[in-house]
DNA sequence: GTAGGGTTAG
């Protein structure tokens, strides 16, 4: 008897039709006597109704290995995808089900939902132990699953250990590092599978799809190496990758990060396939970050009339783009027409961008009042009153400082930053004995330090250096350059922050002093290397954000050496040029 | 016959 159950299948949109199907396939005895179909049919039934499926299936006496794959998977791309796993558990502790690869496939799949990283060690060793471990797809899953639940060493690892490969594992391992924070590692590797790379591995070859183009653009992005981009993006010119919408986003954004708006604009403008709204999200934002507030702001209001709707993401990227561009009012009215209309409700990061518009402005009590406005079905973060921290540090507030540091303990927070603005600002004031308070209290909590670094691109190599690094080969000249660079520029009247900041903080904290933030390092390290062609900006990437003392000090290096510096932070681009920079000292 | 990889966000 010939069953065509997939035509029926499509056909099914509502769960009458379900119950329709499901009838007909029990009195014609096809549910007890074709498993297969059966698999099918509450496989299908998990996308319509998953809590129907599973009732299905508990009816089930004896159910195959197939069912057991259809209501994990159906759990696993649910909302609760932990649920997937305790299924599986129950499958195995029974011995009811015999997994197969892919009901080592799906439970994975639950696992990278889930973030769940001890859990996929535990079905690797599964994976292991029903000897699929030779399967190139599951060992693809199962390194994209390491990677998105934040096991970039075990995803790494899976993947040096396959002893054959395909674009698509590759193609995991390079969006997994790039997603990772490893773009480094992510673009080394993408020039190993295209046979560009240097070293072991040489020659390899793979030709790159779309996907790798992705991965590889976004990691240039993070990286600012905008001559790496501009390859890739010769690359999916010639290869005519551009027709796929998200190539060419992930290309606008490449060009944003890297501080070229005009290319930017130039691809989005030219986009031979359809905009989509992360096209225009992402354009606004690249505008927002490159201090072009105005155009921003236009090309927000031009979507509408090409028919988007803008998303809170869009919102946000309006948002950035007025805070970098000290658009102030304009910035209240939109989060106001926001908050207003109803139709996109406004989360942390909006609220976010409020207290830090307000803050750098000087409206502290608004940004106060912004964060006291969150409704309580939004848990306020740290990152929010540091926000309003540091703009107390700004502009002096003490009273203010103190509820938002407090706030911060409260909240478990013990990054050195926190302490180190109160600190500041007690010091600015001469309020030396709460100086030594915070300093105690400091030492005392072993606060945590996030390592501030910095990348430099010098011949086509890049370079990284990290907060008081001594580990790069020419540390030597580095740190003599550094000492000439501060001289020359105290000739032009700059004097240290450091002075009443961290001083008598301890040896181990010496480290950390200012001379020796990273972006200095860098700089120093550019200024070296590059003596002989001073027509080109030297460009460095940070993940954090600038401080004032190194914003200060790039200003007057600028002008003392004659030199372009263009500081990508964490959140924008500074181009430093003749004593002064683009953000207009407003960041 | 059923499985693996992708874009914007303080």
């Amino acid at each position: 008897m010939a069953i065509i159950i997939q035509p029926l299948l499509q056909k099914c949109t509502t769960l009458s039709h379900i119950q329709q199907l499901q009838a007909h396939l029990i009195t014609t005895g096809i549910f007890h006597f074709h498993p297969l179909h059966r698999s099918k049919f509450i496989d299908f039934c998990t996308t319509i109704s998953l809590p129907y499926a599973t009732q299905i299936f508990l009816t089930i006496s004896s159910p195959v290995t197939n069912d057991w794959n259809a209501i994990i998977r159906g759990n696993a791309q649910s909302l609760q995808p932990a649920k997937a796993l305790s299924v599986y558990r129950q499958g195995l502790r029974k011995l009811a089900c015999k997994p197969d690869a892919l009901t080592c496939s799906f439970t994975l799949k639950a696992c990278s939902r889930a973030l769940a990283c001890n859990e996929a060690v535990q079905i690797h060793s599964h994976v292991v132990k029903y000897g699929f471990v030779a399967d190139v797809l599951l060992q693809t899953t199962l390194l994209d699953v390491y990677a998105k639940s934040g096991c970039l060493d075990s995803a790494c690892k899976v993947f040096d250990e396959m002893s054959v490969r395909d674009v698509t594992c590759w193609n995991a391992i390079i969006i997994g590092l790039a997603h990772g924070n490893r773009p480094d590692e992510a673009l080394e590797l993408f020039k190993r599978m295209t046979g560009d790379g240097q070293g072991e591995g040489v020659g390899v070859g793979f030709k790159p799809n779309e996907i790798t183009v992705v991965g590889a653009l976004s990691a240039c992005a993070q990286l600012g190496m905008v001559q790496e981009g501009e390859k890739v993006y010769e690359y999916v010119r010639r290869e005519k990758l551009d027709v796929n919408e998200q190539v060419c986003n992930v290309v606008i954004d490449m060009f944003g990060k890297c501080g070229h708006v005009a290319k930017a604009y130039q691809v989005f403008n030219d986009m031979r396939c359809r905009k989509s709204l992360v096209s225009f999200n992402t354009m606004i934002m690249c505008l927002g970050i490159n201090g072009e507030g105005s155009e921003a702001i236009r090309l927000f209001n031009e979507m509408s009339k090409e028919g988007f709707r803008p998303d809170n993401v869009s919102y946000l990227s309006a948002l950035c783009a007025c805070n970098h561009s000290g658009m102030v009012d304009e910035g209240v009215k939109l989060f106001e027409a926001m908050t207003k209309d109803g139709l996109v409700a406004p989360n942390i990061k909006h609220y976010g961008t409020m207290v830090d518009l307000l803050g750098r402005s000087g409206r502290l009590n608004e940004a106060y009042n912004i964060i006291n406005s969150i409704p309580v079905t939004i848990t306020p973060d740290v990152v929010l009153w540091q926000t309003l921290l540091g703009a107390c540090k700004t502009y002096g507030n003490i009273e203010l400082a103190e509820k938002a540091s407090r706030k911060l303990v409260e909240m478990g927070s013990n990054s050195d930053g926190e302490f180190v603005l109160l600190s500041n600002i007690y010091a600015a004031q001469r309020r030396w004995k709460d100086v030594g308070e915070v300093r105690k209290n400091m030492k005392y909590k072993q606060v945590k330090k996030v390592p501030g670094f910095s990348y430099i691109d010098v011949k086509g190599a890049i370079h990284k250096f990290v907060n008081g690094d001594r580990w790069h080969t020419h540390m030597e000249e580095i740190y003599n350059k550094v000492e000439e660079i501060m001289c020359r520029i105290m000739e032009h009247g700059y004097v240290p922050e450091t002075d009443y900041v961290l001083h008598d903080i301890g040896v181990e904290e010496k480290e950390n002093a200012l001379s020796y933030h990273s972006e200095k390092l860098a700089v120093a390290f550019g200024l070296m290397n590059e003596e002989e062609d001073i027509s080109s900006p030297i460009r460095v990437n940070k993940n954090l954000r600038i401080c004032g003392d190194c914003h200060e000090v790039m200003k007057l290096v600028s002008k003392a050496y004659e030199r372009e510096i263009i500081v990508r932070d964490r959140t924008r681009f500074h181009r430093f040029k003749n004593g002064l920079c683009s953000c207009k000292d407003f960041w």
